[in-house]
DNA sequence: GCCAACGTTGGC
DNA sequence: GCCAACGTTGGC
């Protein structure tokens, strides 16, 4: 079993419309590297669930993957601000696992926490640069912060 | 709203 | 293939 990390921005589609409505595609996503980890995702991996641009980011729950990526149906929508014209039905560019909800955290594990902790000095999340919305976590990385919940 | 950092586009 | 210009992300 693999972990991960899922941003998302909370306005847009957050912890609480997920526990509303699961599973659910996680559709929108629109980089490579990004791509390729969501194609890369097994039915049962486990994701912490972040909210990103946000008053307080940070892990607000913990995710399951239900079902391994198919092609994601937001591109073919000309109204979706996620409609790509290269994407086409023969050859899709963009896939979407389903997402199941998993847990809601008590209380929010905020950026400004993670950060206080050395021991993630190396979570990638936090390495300066990095604005990936789907990114892998490490074993160690991922008990690390589930202790923390 | 600012800005650092990175990705994408497109001319050459 | 290079690289300048532009767009996006996302914390602050």
């Amino acid at each position: 079993m693999n972990f991960w990390l899922l941003k998302s921005e909370p306005d847009e589609f957050s912890i609480d419309d997920l526990r509303r409505s699961s599973p659910e595609p996680w559709t929108g996503v629109r980089n490579y590297l990004a791509r390729n980890y969501l194609r890369a995702m097994k039915v049962g991996d486990q994701a912490f669930f972040y909210h990103s641009s946000c008053a307080e980011p940070g892990i607000v729950g913990i995710v399951s993957i239900q079902q391994e990526a198919t092609a994601d149906l937001s591109a073919y929508d000309p109204q979706s601000p996620y409609f790509d014209a290269n994407s086409t039905r023969e050859k899709p560019r963009w896939f979407a696992p389903q997402v199941a909800f998993s847990s809601k955290c008590r209380s929010i594990l905020s950026l400004r926490e993670l950060k206080s902790h050395s021991e993630l000095a190396r979570f990638t999340l936090l390495q300066k640069g990095n604005r990936l919305s789907v990114m892998p976590v490490s074993t160690e990385h991922w008990q690390f912060i589930f202790n923390l919940l």
